[in-house]
DNA sequence: CTGCACGCCTGCCCGC
DNA sequence: TGCGGGCAGGCGTGCA
């Protein structure tokens, strides 16, 4: 579901909200989410504080005081939702929730000044994790993970590097996140298109200019987005439970059928390692 | 090593 | 209206 830019449009949501509240109750409605929760994971959590909320490719990282930082993946079909809360009565009890205990809340976080935060995941794909905050690169789910093409200053040669030797095909080559991390169908998709590469090429035959032009396009779809509030089709929502915008704005993805914006032609659908590809034949090649 | 199919889980949409 | 099949922003495993 949630690529990077849904994560880092969350990210900005909550940070100016939690950042330096103290966490003072947390609850899991089911043992695990993809995986078991960690062993007493809430009652860790208790009384900690947030000291700041980054993000590494779609996992969102809240500091925490005592040294360790949240990891939280979304999955397909995760939300986080900010809300007030209905006064003290509703802290560490899910029925007084606000808005009431929707299907599928499976943690809910209650913050001090009135804060809940309330994960939800109908698929369960997503995870939670705790780990500590000066080890957190050596985390299992982060050691590997290739650089994010978002991040000013990424380039072809840096691509190129990652995807250059290759003869899988681009489009599953930069999901790989052991290649570049961050990029997901949508995105991949999208870049694919702007940079005029069709998602056949093989990665040994993409050639520097081309190299070149696929990594400023992720960049610039992926911060575009961004700015837009994200993509929403289905499950993503924004923190504070609006729908992102950069769905309106999509070129291929999710529209076979329809006509490409750039030359008219027809987008064309196909399936490359189990996974949809949208795309322009008239203008990818 | 690599690329790919599959499973995980629920919901929704489409065609019959 | 009901039901089955296919599909979905991801990722880890296991196989050839």
């Amino acid at each position: 579901m949630p690529e990077a830019p849904e994560i880092e449009t969350i990210r900005l949501g909550l940070a100016p909200e939690l950042t330096g509240r103290r966490l003072e109750k947390a609850l899991t409605r089911r043992p695990d989410l993809r995986k078991p929760f960690p062993r007493d994971f809430a009652e860790r959590l208790q009384g900690r504080r947030v000291e700041e909320i980054g993000r590494r490719s779609k996992y969102l990282l809240l500091g925490l005081s005592g040294a360790e930082t949240l990891l939280i993946h979304l999955g397909m079909s995760g939300r986080l939702i900010l809300k007030r809360t209905n006064g003290p009565e509703a802290l560490g009890d899910f029925h007084h929730a606000a808005g009431g205990v929707q299907a599928h809340d499976h943690v809910v976080f209650w913050f001090e000044g009135g804060l809940e935060l309330t994960y939800n995941d109908a698929r369960r794909f997503g995870m939670m994790d705790l780990h500590p905050t000066a080890a957190l690169a050596e985390h299992p789910a982060l050691k590997a993970l290739g650089p994010e093409p978002m991040t000013p200053g990424f380039s072809g040669v840096e691509l190129l590097r990652r995807i250059g030797g290759a003869r899988g095909p681009v489009k599953t080559l930069i999901l790989d996140q052991g290649r570049l991390a961050g990029v997901g169908n949508i995105y991949a998709c999208e870049a694919l298109w702007r940079a005029g590469i069709s998602p056949t090429r093989r990665g040994v035959d993409l050639t520097p200019a081309e190299a070149e032009a696929l990594a400023r396009d992720l960049g610039e779809v992926m911060r575009e987005s961004v700015r837009a509030g994200g993509s929403t089709l289905r499950d993503y929502r924004r923190a504070d439970g609006e729908i992102g915008g950069f769905q309106d704005r999509f070129a291929v993805y999710d529209r076979e059928g329809q006509a490409c914006p750039r030359c008219g032609g027809r987008v064309e659908r196909l399936v490359q390692a189990g996974r949809s590809t949208f795309w322009c034949p008239g203008c990818q090649r």
